[in-house]
DNA sequence: CCTATAATTTAGCCAAGGCTTAGTTTATAC
DNA sequence: GTATAAACTAAGCCTTGGCTAAATTATAGG
């Protein structure tokens, strides 16, 4: 795969993850999967990739939770996550849209676009 | 794969089949894959996929050609291509970065937000 | 406390997209 | 016109990310 797309499906499920936590106090395999819209053998097998890889942790059977690594990328996901559908809702674009826009977006943004998204975001908001 | 992500290196195939043909008068394996920042093999194999499904026409040794489909795809996918593009240019991101993005970003932006790049772009250039 | 149901894991399958190594075909250059 | 280089194909391997079916563990109700 192609350089963002790396990185995409480890981003996005860390993302889950902390917003489930955030929402429902525990991340559990039943919620990501329905969130994700796979199958729960499909996302056990993507969790069991990013134990490996450092972004999780879990017991067998138990609620999965973020390492320090696997925060901050949570953390750092988001903001652009956000940035990006600020930018879309700030230049007129309907919320749904947006929110489904933004998803796949996000991983493909450079930090100079960010920016003049932010700098757009902030000037129609006009605070 | 998630959704748009299904028929995004099909897209860029055949967009960049499309362009060598305008540029170079032909698509030769050699050059798609080094645009694709891939191996010949790789390539080689992607091509058979894209054959296998209707998109593209070639003879083993031979130079590449868009089918019908493929012509359609390539059209369809360069339009959104330059909406993004210029959109982002539009906006004041410089001219290597908005290359760079709006090639990750084009498969994931709606008609929706597709028709609000277009009114901002228009708007910017102040025609 | 035991049983049914829900959650999770295991096993095994598949396609896409990546690679390397090796062989063939085509083109080029002398 | 043939030798060499370049282009391409073939074969085989790997990872990711999907799936289903079947086994296992947890949990909730009676």
């Amino acid at each position: 795969m192609r350089e963002a797309h790396k990185t995409e499906a480890t981003e996005d499920y860390v993302e889950l993850i902390d917003d489930l936590i955030r929402v429902n106090g525990e991340a559990r395999l039943v919620d990501v999967a329905s969130r994700m819209g796979v199958t729960q053998p499909t996302a056990s097998k993507t969790l069991a990739r990013l134990q490996r890889d450092g972004y999780v942790n879990s017991e067998p059977y138990r609620s999965i939770f973020l390492t320090e690594q696997g925060k901050e990328l949570a953390t750092q996901s988001r903001l652009r996550h956000e940035i990006v559908l600020d930018f879309l809702l700030a230049i007129g674009v309907s919320r749904d849209t947006a929110i489904r826009d933004s998803e796949g977006m996000e991983h493909h943004v450079s930090e100079e676009t960010l920016r003049v998204f932010k700098k757009i975001t902030r000037a129609k908001i006009k605070k």
